[in-house]
DNA sequence: CTGTTAGCGCCTTCAA
DNA sequence: TTGAAGGCGCTAACAG
């Protein structure tokens, strides 16, 4: 490996000369001098040693985002969102995958920690557990302590910068447009119960429902992806809408709904939520209710690496968009 | 921040001691020391500093993964399964999104070897460029120099372990099982012409249907995206059946008509490539190549890893699986 | 503008 | 088993 100082020989100059020069210095080199360590630079192939770089500095270029899962399409919106943002503050991007596990996360935090990251973005829904949740907000602290940056999307859990979508509104408002087209047997997928996105927009769902003086509707657990969707569709009785709490679930709902002959929105309108871009050409078009998940996730990479103090709770507000998955009922 | 030294020195022991119990080391460090610098790095919440522990060591734990677009359902599931293999053995991971720009893959590469990661996988599509591939090669080359291990997810056009989809084999044999069912008129939405992935495909397709003896194709060239499926499909002329060279375009082609009222597939018949997971859903259900591509992300991981000194190239093939967006011609 | 010289935090011989 | 000390490659004062 060619280090500085075979660049600094090379060229006849001192090692600082040729730091200067090659590694994003303030200060000036003449030109003679800079010319000859760029030269030998590039005879010797030099490529820096960032993590010598890291450790003299005090501070690294990277910053690490962990999701739930990348082949997600939820996740890798979001994360896109973030990369973006980071590429454009000339930060590498550390991702890390906890496939839902939360032991995983906190694995994470404290792997990123050890990177002297500079910031990390936790990115999904926190679980209703307030060991799991302590245990994570500890590691956050330790990681903070040491001057490290934090964001999460998702709910305001953590006392750090949160991007929070407004799941409950978002439900409800969801609720209403739906009771607005005549709509009053209700089912809801509603993912798993310790999954707060889940329950939040759950919750806000049913809250409208009662607030509109509809009958509660049946509410379903299961897991949170498109064969929970799947299952959960499944059992949903006479309801005429169905409210999965996620696109992907509401995916799988159709597939169920498709295999046993059951038309929509002739038979059962379904709705989700989210609007994942990639499902955008489904059929039925998906009524659902839209995130801008690729602002959300950059946002949050600007609020981590922003001053603000205090932490920012910022809300996101998603928009319901009726499409042909349900119908009015006459 | 904690150093070791914070911690030897309450643990009351030498430097090294510490970091043998702390950081593993082969080296036996008494029960009762041992004892007291755990106690100790946890009081004060300790963390390595993970670009020290590299710069001393000379190797880190981080391997690199550079794909086009992560919000492409074909690089997620590459990156997943790589970062599945990734996490069993104790790697962490970097990933780089190049959107397509050859000459970000070829910075990203430079990056990577400045962090001295273990290996980096460049997972996608070669352009048909020879100048950006020669510089690519070199930057390889320079990276593998310094003791670097790379690998890569598409073409052999890099000479360093590849996992090669069989594109043309794969297309060839959509084209046989197509003609199979009577079409003999046939369109390509081929994607741009300087994609090897895409060309490859396209010229695959076209020679099985010659050796067929079946008329050529007419070959329409436009964006490897959605929209890119979407925009050709509504140059395709009286062709009976059309081949999309990934599923994302035909997802894209399959809007097209529908919104025009050309019924898929009674009207025309549509084919994908990829199987990508998120789109088995999709109606009409997409007639494609399947390809393991989980499978060959983490595989990819492997060969670079390995130790394999004349480069490995692995062909996967691919799997055509029928479905209803094609129909048999009577 | 250029060179000298401490470290940055940790690992790892080498002695004890 | 334990400790002392040099060095990993680079940056950033501090001198000149």
């Amino acid at each position: 490996m060619v280090t500085l100082e075979d660049v600094a020989r090379q060229a006849g100059v001192s090692l600082a000369t040729a730091s200067r020069v090659l590694n994003g210095s303030t200060r000036q080199v003449g030109a003679a001098l800079r010319a000859r360590v760029e030269q030998a630079a590039d005879e010797l192939g030099y490529r820096a040693n960032i993590a010598a770089q890291t450790l003299a500095r005090g501070a690294s270029n990277v910053i690490g985002i962990v999701v739930h899962d990348l082949t997600d399409p939820y996740f890798a919106a979001l994360a896109d969102g973030a990369m973006r943002a980071a590429a454009t503050e000339g930060l590498l991007v550390m991702v890390g995958t906890t496939h839902r596990d939360p032991e995983q996360e906190i694995a994470y935090v404290a792997t990123l920690n050890a990177q002297r990251v500079r910031a990390v973005l936790l990115v999904g829904s926190r679980v209703a557990d307030p060991a799991v949740t302590g245990r994570l907000r500890d590691e956050l602290a330790r990681y903070q302590a040491g001057g490290g940056r934090a964001a999460c999307v998702g709910q305001d859990l953590l006392g750090v910068d949160t991007v929070a979508p407004a799941n409950r509104q978002g439900a409800a408002e969801l609720a209403r447009a739906l009771a607005g087209l005549g709509h009053t047997r209700f089912a809801v997928l509603a993912g798993p119960p310790h999954l707060v996105t889940a329950a939040d927009r759950c919750a806000g769902f049913v809250e409208a429902l009662e607030e509109l003086g509809l009958p509660a509707p049946q509410v379903i657990h299961g897991p949170f992806d498109r064969d929970g969707g799947y299952a959960a569709a499944s059992q949903a009785g006479d309801a005429t809408c169905v409210f999965a709490v996620n696109d992907v679930m509401a995916v799988g709902a159709l597939a169920a709904y498709r295999e046993r002959g059951v038309r929509v929105p002739d038979d059962v309108s379904v709705a989700g939520f989210d609007d994942i871009v990639t499902l955008r050409d489904h059929v039925p078009a998906l009524t659902t209710v839209r995130l801008p998940l690729k602002d959300m996730g950059a946002r949050a990479l600007e609020l981590a690496l922003g001053e603000g103090d205090p932490a920012v709770v910022e809300q996101v507000a998603g928009e319901v968009v009726l499409r042909e998955s349900v119908r009015r009922m006459t």
